[in-house]
DNA sequence: GTCTATACTTAGATAGAC
DNA sequence: GTCTATCTAAGTATAGAC
């Protein structure tokens, strides 16, 4: 179906495709005959909408972003200060890299390349996550002598790797490294520990599993 | 020098300029071209010495967890039970990151093109954390309702996430979004947190800053 | 807009002289 | 062991018919 002429539904199954090859092999070891078998169509055709290999990788990226923020605008970002703002920035962190598995690995694959831009719409989120967590230790919710950069870093990793070194992180249960834990045991148990290592100094308030 | 028959001279200078390589630019992205002008010597001759582009390949890696056994061998594992095995834990894989960026970025671009298998030596490092941080527990040194597998991706994700998205950080932190923050401070301040995060529930000693 | 045919380039790998 | 010359396959990209 739609095999003659419908310039925007041939882009986007172009997009479809060219997305899913570069999450899994990256820029360089995506060829644009793969990306013409999975969509059923022509490799000129795939240049003819989008000029070269690159314009193609960039148009990728760029329709990954328009579709993320289109989403975010649906649901704003919460306001810092709920009480427990660290939860909640671990939480949206966890599900970020659960419900974005091709933009996490493209970003991956980028950044191995050397690409530290940042995404679309990444900023918005760091400032929010820098603010809030400002905040929250101005009101002694959190302890103050942990830079927000740390912060973030400390949560960003745990879940990254978590979502990232899936495969490589069953290896070693395979071999009784370790014993299983699930996606909500884990979300639980890191978000336990890193509450409590932030909960402000000299007083009595953890109370948490 | 040393431009004619010296096998093993040829093969370390050739490992050399493709370890380099592969970390830089993943396995698609170099070429045997780049590494023969890189060590200086002939296409041919690197395929004469490892048949193939793979065979190079798995020969750098060869080379790499060899170098680094050889470096264990020198400094075998503490053991567990120091009092204060978190802190060790994370100094070391702290370390490890500093210290071995081009097998980090080769394990990183094996990883996302989906190679999950363990690099020699790696298990035997596992063990280690998993049975000191079993060995901790027992002795109420740090809680047990956190499974050893959440404490090492915690701690391994805080870690990696530092050493690999500098650059990105970087750019949040030129824009404004964080405000800088060192190595040592960042090492510090992590550890802070997890080790404070994983006392004994109930007593009252934590102390640390 | 879409395809087939094809040009051009570069990749991995081999042949064979030295 | 090492090189030059070269092969073949595969890659990106273009030409031109439809």
């Amino acid at each position: 179906m739609a095999a003659a002429r419908d310039g925007e539904g041939t882009r986007r199954k172009i997009l479809g495709a060219a997305e899913e090859l570069f999450a899994e092999r990256g820029f360089d070891g995506t060829t644009i005959r793969e990306v013409a078998e999975r969509s059923g169509l022509s490799g000129p055709l795939i240049l003819f909408h989008f000029q070269t290999k690159e314009g193609l990788y960039e148009a990728v990226k760029d329709d990954i972003v328009r579709r993320w923020q289109a989403n975010l605008d649906g649901s704003p970002l919460p306001k810092g200060g709920a009480g427990a703002f660290v939860d909640v920035m671990i939480e949206a962190a966890f599900a970020f890299y659960r419900d974005n598995p091709t933009m996490v690995r493209i970003a991956n694959w980028g950044r191995l390349a050397g690409d530290d831009a940042p995404w679309g719409g990444e900023e918005e989120i760091h400032r929010w996550y820098r603010t809030s967590l400002v905040e929250a230790q101005r009101r002694k919710e959190i302890r103050d002598d942990i830079s927000p950069l740390a912060i973030t870093a400390l949560i960003s990793g745990a879940v990254h790797v978590w979502w990232e070194f899936r495969g490589h992180m069953e290896e070693h249960v395979r071999q009784g490294s370790y014993e299983p834990l699930s996606d909500d045991a884990y979300l639980d148990q890191i978000t336990a520990v890193i509450r409590r290592g932030l909960a402000p100094l000299g007083g009595e308030k953890e109370k948490e599993a």
